[in-house]
DNA sequence: ACCATACTACGATGTTAACCGAAGCGTTGT
DNA sequence: ACAACGCTTCGGTTAACATCGTAGTATGGT
């Protein structure tokens, strides 16, 4: 067993809660500043630089630099599957004083997980687009059937044009609240990305948690029959 | 986002070399003994004691006691796929020196996850069953066809006994090696125990690789049209 | 040219926790 | 009854590392 070691080193990195946090704020795959994930974390810049430096190293991130600022980024939705598998365990681990606020409701209605759309609505509708043919479950990704295809045409998403991509075009990615796959990937992005154009649902900046518009749910149902509770 | 403190709690309690080496001792679903963990990590039982506390107080370990042995496993497959999830990242995460062994090479063929069978192995039984139509993948479970139910049935074993558990019935577990995923839950470890019983493959004591015997190879190809690679 | 901003490098400090030795408790075997 | 074994608790030592203050470099704006 001469993994664990390195399964050490990943896990400390993550286990500090300067940096579990600046990961969580990066959870919904955009791009923050260093100031910014220093506010995050709770800790000073010259703290905060060290912490990315070190996260930058174990390719957990990704840097771009843009005139005097740098941007970080999850470098992988790998690493957001880890963090969300460590949520589900850090969950059931601890039934101590964990108040369900209303922030955790709406988290666990819809939030984005790293570029792609999460929890019960994003579930949703997954198991419509299964149950009306548009997608199939193979393997680590969704297949989309012709029909799912020109359904997706007609929303505002060009399919084709998204397969070529170095990206997963379909991944199926496990809920962390649901505990059922969404979808995620390139097809997953672009989905998210139109609902948003569409003014169906409105992301809220330094949070995960999405709201769906009347004409979300409206449009949701009359487009594609999907049943969002109450 | 006030899960971050959570989450590091998690991740720094697998992110001891002790802790992940005793957990990484686990993944095959088995139950060790203390001293047994103890040296596995490589630490004295004292300080081994300390860090069984711990998970169990996170409640990853479950902990059965047997005389004056107390027997430690992992308190459920989320464990393990959240170990799994922090392998990928830490597997891509350092280019350095890793040298990829023999070892390394036998449990990428095949392995044990918990209590079932992983690596290209059970990728290609998946691949085959999804062929045949035995297995269709949805949500975050296979579901099983009615020819799959007697193809199952005539290998030896019985899907309906399985399906009434508390425990999930064909969880579909996304393989550390092959990226594809392969049959965990209830299903797939009576599988891995059928093919035991039938001297298809022998587990390692001590190891997580897995030997397929002659008789395997020639049962898989016979009875299933299984592929396995030389 | 000047200053403000964003970020990084270095050094000092303080806290945390892993570790082991010694000793104690409970169980098993003779 | 006694010894052996498995495991846990306690105390003290040590090493690692997160943190911040100070100081430095680079970029952008005025």
């Amino acid at each position: 067993m001469v993994e664990g070691p390195y399964i050490a080193e990943a896990a400390a990195l993550i286990g500090d809660p300067a940096r579990a946090n600046m990961l969580s704020a990066l959870m919904d795959g955009r791009a923050l500043t260093a100031t910014e994930l220093a506010h995050v974390a709770g800790v000073t810049p010259q703290t905060a630089s060290g912490h990315l430096a070190k996260l930058k190293e174990a390719n957990m991130l990704a840097v771009e630099r843009q005139g005097r600022h740098r941007y970080f980024r999850l470098a992988g939705p790998e690493i957001a599957e880890a963090i969300e598998a460590i949520s589900v365990v850090a969950q059931q681990g601890a039934p101590r004083h964990r108040p369900t606020g209303p922030r955790d409701e709406a988290m666990r209605f819809a939030r984005t997980c790293y570029d792609h759309l999460a929890g019960q609505v994003a579930v949703a509708v997954v198991e419509r687009f299964v149950e009306l043919g548009y997608l199939t479950e193979g393997g680590t990704d969704f297949e989309v059937s012709d029909r799912g295809i020109a359904a997706l045409k007609s929303f505002g998403v060009e399919v084709e044009s998204l397969r070529g991509k170095r990206r997963a075009f379909a991944r199926r990615c496990l809920d962390w609240s649901e505990r059922r796959a969404h979808i995620g990937g390139a097809l997953g992005a672009a989905f998210l990305a139109r609902c948003e154009t569409k003014g169906w649902l409105k992301t809220r900046v330094g949070s995960r948690s999405v709201v769906i518009t009347d004409a979300g749910r409206k449009g949701l149902s009359k487009s594609f029959g999907v049943v969002l509770p109450a």
